[in-house]
RNA sequence: GCCGGGAUGGCGGAAUCGGUAGACGCACGGGACUCAAAAUCCCGCGGUGGCAACAUCGUGAGGGUUCGAGUCCCUCUCCCGGCACCA
């Protein structure tokens, strides 16, 4: 055995034998029972970063444990393939998306290959390949042959230079982010999945789901479900003559039916059809709507835009008061939320009152909380809570439930409303007006309408050779990919040229890894490997991707294709890896990112970033503070430095034992030098066992008391380290404890053949409990510790009862809940023999005196209180 | 703005069900080994007072519940994630 730890030899070595013994592929079938755990496929973005070998490792430490507690263990891999940022390296690099994301790819995966991370490469898929995105295509024609699927119109960030649609993230402070052009709302068609459908099921069975609380709340709030009342607000005589040719009344919903007797107002959306007829030969309104449509879609923005209106001069009635109210344009109203429309009740809606405040609407309570003073001077929260009605006519006294019932009923015997679940789920829009994306299958033919491109047509394919130049929809200017014939009508026509929302394909690619190469969508085998045992991934995909992909799951299994109600049965949402931003504007707007090591920081007084410079040119660039490491901010960190520098074991233990996998890890190197040696302290105790030659065996009556101690914590830690891995799911934890055995195993200076036996037990031991976080090292110390024996087929290590047994405890000693000293008293010991010897003690005597004890506590195996 | 989460020594963190706050490690200081350095090993390491034993304060801030609170409740501050076209 080498006598120095060399981990650039061992792990290419022994990631060469994984390989050829294809060690880590997984059969469709055992008597074993499966475990399928997933982490949620990396975007190819170049390298892999922090994050990846947080996730990944994480899922690789899984691997490994439930394999040795004997289970039938998959973990996949793939790559996501489609998106933006290969369009934005095209247009920086000319090179197409297509070669620059293969690239990626096949960099990416070595770098996982370096990793050792246990992977059934056999199952690899890229969602940029036709094989695959033919079955989103085929899907979303089945989709909306159900009417699951249609056709709408959206609103889009428009930038008004590039005359091109922008991605949220290419808005920044309402400016396009290459122009720094004011961006635009604009209207397009766009295609909808009808998720709201599924609704209710998303939201009931979350309820079993072994996921974290905080992100099955999360999905409720996102879902929204709330009860309330559709109904009409009648147009009062003069604005119903204007608006004839439309409906009787402007349609609002709310959940606070009971408020209506405090409607002041009403209020639409600038997009709101009521609005528009408005403006017309009112060209104040007609700005003010036109003002409306600058600045982006983004609800942050919009939710924390200055509240603005302009009143239209049409009234509708209050219809239990038959009372005439103004209807309002407020930049507050979303179109595309609900009706468009609300009823403005200033008393007990916070944005009501704002905006009731600043252009001097009435603002009229009708709710009482006993025992609180209502003034209309500031908006209090309890404003808006349930009460009892009064100011109210007729519904005076009623209690919340009361009120809600009673106007909801007169609504309905007066034909003007219904009962409604309304949901703040909104239908998922699925087409992009970019290039890089799975083609919509649909073609547009002046004769037929939208026809669907019939399935012995799939996969339309996307060319690859183009490389966009940031101007509009890049296959939009391509003739020769929207040139077709009506499948319908056989004349010309033209295809749909947007693609699909990368979510389409995250949202079933777990699918395709349990049955590669299957003639339909999935087959028996995704059967056999879901639902998914152990789901991976960061928490910010906590809503949408893991909505998404629940909705599709649902809408597959109603189409008969799985059998499964729910994707994943049990999540781990990882913390995110943050690193610090730094960017610069230039003059005309637009926005420039910097790496961390291009800049030289300036801290403050207290050490933290105040400012900095960039090294090329010497001049400041704005420090943004510390945020999720990203290709497009430039602040990810690539592993390769520290795989070659330290070993891939090294860099994976570094980052389980950072901190708990699922906090927000703020990236540092600082403390990577003590990984390493460890692992190099590991290795020298291994082999000065080994080079010692054959180890005897041993019988329990001879093992002094200080190697019954050793056993003691041998086991404990076994318990320990396997109860972190499986139930609580905590990596950095074991490390520590595996680290206090070993420090214990220092301390002992006996030489005899029982104690390097049982030096021995623990080094095996700590071999088998340290290897799925760090695989390399122990298969090699695994092979001298145990010649002719693979680590991978070592089932994990057994606690040995017995060894866990004690005759005596340490109990501490509270005097009024503060510490005063220490008691051993037997394991046997009863209560009131703890009783005794805490009062006998010395110290606690002292802090007693002469006082009189009024209570003792016992907590068993723990400690005695004494309360004087 | 709304929804979800977080805050513990100089730093990363531990304390799993309300029961010894600071495990384990990093950095730092002192020492051993060495011609020297690296590596390695040993000791110390929250604040204040004290030669020490020890006392006392201390888990973002302020209140509360409890024999006992980092942990539970209320109010607040700051940071992070998401907000529907980043993935």
């Amino acid at each position: 055995m080498d006598a120095q730890y060399h981990p650039g030899s061992i792990e290419p070595r022994i990631q060469r034998e994984w390989k050829d013994e294809r060690a880590f592929s997984a059969p469709d079938q055992s008597p074993k029972p499966k475990y399928y755990c997933v982490s949620m496929l990396p975007y190819p973005s170049g390298k892999l970063h922090m994050g990846h070998v947080r996730n990944y490792t994480l899922n690789d430490a899984l691997y490994h444990f439930k394999r040795m507690k004997g289970m039938n263990v998959l973990m996949p891999m793939g790559w996501d393939a489609f998106g933006l940022p290969a369009e934005n390296a095209a247009m920086a690099n000319k090179v197409a998306p297509g070669k620059w994301t293969r690239d990626n790819i096949a960099y990416m995966r070595k770098q996982c290959q370096a990793m050792g991370w246990a992977i059934d490469w056999s199952r690899e898929l890229a969602t940029c390949d036709p094989a695959y995105y033919r079955w989103n295509q085929w899907f979303f024609l089945r989709l909306r042959e159900k009417g699951l699927v249609y056709k709408k119109t959206g609103v889009v960030n428009w930038d008004p230079v590039d005359m091109t649609v922008l991605a949220n993230e290419q808005v920044i402070d309402g400016r396009g982010w290459r122009t720094g052009a004011e961006v635009e709302k604009r209207e397009i068609p766009m295609w909808y999945m009808r998720i709201t459908q599924y609704a209710d099921e998303l939201v009931d069975s979350l309820d079993g789901l072994g996921w974290p609380e905080k992100v099955k709340q999360m999905q409720r709030n996102w879902i929204g479900r709330s009860r309330g009342v559709e109904f009409t607000l009648p147009y009062a005589p003069e604005t119903a003559k204007r608006m004839a040719d439309q409906k009787k009344g402007l349609r609002v919903f709310t959940t606070r039916a009971d408020t209506i007797m405090g409607v002041t107002f009403a209020a639409v959306a600038a997009e709101h059809p009521l609005a528009i007829e408005a403006a017309k030969g009112n060209p104040r309104l007609a700005a003010f709507i036109e003002e409306c449509r600058k600045g982006g879609v983004q609800e942050a923005e919009l939710a924390t835009m200055e509240k603005k209106g302009m009143p239209t001069g049409l009234y509708v009635v209050n219809p239990i008061t038959s009372e005439p109210v103004e209807v309002w344009v407020a930049n507050y109203v979303l179109w595309g939320y609900g009706e468009g429309a609300l009823m403005g009740v200033p008393g007990h809606d916070e944005r009501d009152f704002v905006f009731a405040k600043k252009y001097n609407l009435p603002i009229r309570q009708v709710i009482d909380i006993e025992g609180q003073a209502y003034s209309t001077d500031e908006h209090q929260p309890w404003y808006d809570e349930p009460g009892r009605n009064m100011n109210s006519g007729k519904y005076d006294g009623l209690g919340h439930q009361a009120a809600v019932d009673a106007v909801t009923s007169d609504l309905e015997s007066m034909g003007l409303g219904t009962k409604r679940i309304q949901y703040r789920l909104r239908d998922w829009g699925i087409s992009r007006q970019r290039y890089w994306g799975t083609p919509i299958p649909i073609v547009i033919c002046p004769k037929c309408g939208d026809v669907a491109v019939p399935d012995d047509q799939l996969p339309v394919i996307l060319p690859e050779d183009l490389v966009p130049d940031g101007t509009g929809s890049p296959l939009a200017k391509m003739p020769s990919f929207y040139e077709t014939n009506c499948p319908k009508c056989g004349g010309a026509a033209k295809r749909d040229t947007d693609t699909m929302d990368t979510f389409v394909d995250s949202s079933w690619y777990y699918l395709r890894y349990a049955c590669p190469g299957a003639g339909a969508m999935v087959d028996s085998r995704a059967d056999y490997w879901m639902p998914m045992d152990q789901y991976i991934g960061g928490i910010e995909h906590a809503i949408l991707h893991l909505l998404y992909a629940r909705f599709w799951v649902k809408a597959m299994r109603d189409m008969g294709l799985l059998k499964i109600d729910e994707p994943f049965s049990n999540l781990f949402t990882q913390g995110m890896v943050l690193n610090h931003i730094f960017s610069r504007r230039n003059d005309k707007g637009a926005i420039q990112y910097f790496a961390p090591e291009e800049v030289e920081t300036v801290a403050d007084a207290e050490g933290h970033i105040a400012g900095a410079k960039a090294k090329a040119d010497g001049k400041p660039v704005d420090y943004e503070g510390i945020g999720t490491m990203s290709k497009s901010k430039r602040n990810g960190v690539d592993p390769q430095d520290i795989i070659e520098r330290y070993g891939a074991d090294t860099a994976r233990l570094y980052v389980m034992e950072a901190n708990p996998p699922d906090m927000t890890m703020l990236w540092s190197d600082a403390a990577i030098e003590g990984v390493g040696r460890f692992l190099r302290r590991l290795w020298k105790m291994v082999h000065d066992q080994v080079s010692a030659g054959i180890v005897p065996t041993y019988s329990e009556g001879e093992l002094t008391s200080e190697l019954r101690a050793l056993r003691l914590k041998l086991h404990r830690t076994i318990e320990k380290v396997g109860d972190d891995y499986g139930r609580r799911m905590q990596f950095n934890t074991p490390v520590a404890a595996v680290r206090e055995l070993l420090n214990q195993l220092s301390e002992l200076k006996d030489a005899s053949p029982v104690a390097r036996a049982v030096t021995q037990e623990v080094l095996e031991a700590t071999v088998l409990m340290l290897s799925p976080l760090v695989p390399h090292i122990t298969t090699a110390l695994w092979r001298e510790l145990r010649p002719g024996t693979r680590l991978l087929d070592q089932p994990w290590p057994q606690v040995d009862a017995a060894a866990l047994v004690q005759d005596s405890i340490e109990l501490v000693v509270q005097v009024n809940g503060k510490l005063r000293g220490h008691i051993g008293v037997a394991t046997t010991a009863t209560r009131e023999q703890v009783e005794q010897a805490a009062l006998a003690d010395e110290a606690v005597k002292r802090f007693i005196g002469g006082a009189k004890v009024k209570k003792v506590i016992v907590v068993p195996g723990r400690l005695v209180n004494i309360v004087v």
